[in-house]
DNA sequence: CCGATATCTCTCGACGTCAAGATAATTATC
DNA sequence: GATAATTATCTTGACGTCGAGAGATATCGG
């Protein structure tokens, strides 16, 4: 059976007939990625805000609680873990502290630093949030069966170790 | 062999050690997805920036050649095929017109609509910046085998599918 | 011990994104 | 044709991201 046209199929062959001079080779498969983690993320996200929290403020926060007790990190703990640059990361905190789910507290190992510690709030919410979370994420892969996702978890695991040598 | 345990294998743990009542089923194959993504991204745009583009712009640009002759398409289209809310377009091509890569015309079809033409500086911008492009992608997916790029190809198609009906 | 260097967090400004509402033009209905 | 409903784009405000640089503390070398 032939598999349906997609969109990327559309663009690939947009592409072909105004330039038919490029390797188009491995567009089609980086425009799939992109497509999908769209669609992945903006579904994720609802689930978020029914907890009342965006996609930065749940990666900050799961980082700290499978951090385990006493769910505290530096700010650079936690931008070296979630990838995002200094000045995100304050503004994550900010966002998150405002809102009473962190705390900041003087690091006593280090005078230039500070711990990033859940309240008990932002445990709380946290531990809901991630309960739905994974149900979410559950449903978003259930399309493909146990074999497709293990087949596509390994070919993602090898595409980014040759990526990310540090991974 | 066994696969090196990655950054992915060690949030799992973590997972798994403070809350064993989860099922993480999917959240490895997600994740990894999302750590991809990041890094594809952030070396697309390092392309991108020697040409004196950002993302959003190449993608815009991209859209109006790919579509061929006269590289002219509403705020409308480029909305449906970039994935991307009015207002997002509307600075999108603010941008665009501001550094004399495109031009909004009236559309003689619909008084209420606009035409945003690549101007001959934005089509030979962005004719040269593809070029660039696909090189970085080709590099990117280098450390996959042509056997592994098709395997994953067809399943990311597959999980598409089933995620977006409309694709 | 002291000066030089490195590290950690925060500040600031520019840009990108979205959702909701405003404005203008088109289409549908009668 | 007149009116209502729809459609297309733009405006606005809140938030998220980054990178460069500032300020404070730690560490290293002599």
């Amino acid at each position: 059976m032939i598999p349906a046209m997609d969109h990327v199929d559309r663009i690939l062959d947009q592409w072909h007939r105004e330039r038919p001079d490029l390797d188009l080779g491995p567009m089609g498969l980086i425009g799939r990625l992109t497509r999908l983690m769209t669609h992945l993320m903006r579904e994720m996200e609802k689930t978020f805000a029914t907890h009342g929290l965006a996609y930065p403020s749940f990666d900050v926060l799961a980082t700290l609680r499978r951090s385990g007790p006493p769910y505290a990190l530096s700010p650079g703990d936690l931008m070296a873990t979630t990838m995002v640059a200094s000045g995100t990361m304050t503004n994550r905190i900010d966002q998150l502290e405002k809102s009473g789910l962190v705390q900041r507290r003087p690091n006593p190992q280090d005078g230039r630093s500070v711990l990033i510690a859940l309240t008990d709030h932002g445990r709380r919410v946290i531990d809901a949030a991630v309960a739905d979370h994974v149900l979410t994420q559950k449903r978003l892969v259930g399309h493909l069966s146990a074999a497709e996702q293990a087949a596509l978890d390994t070919l993602l695991r090898d595409f980014l170790a040759g990526l990310d040598p540090a991974s």
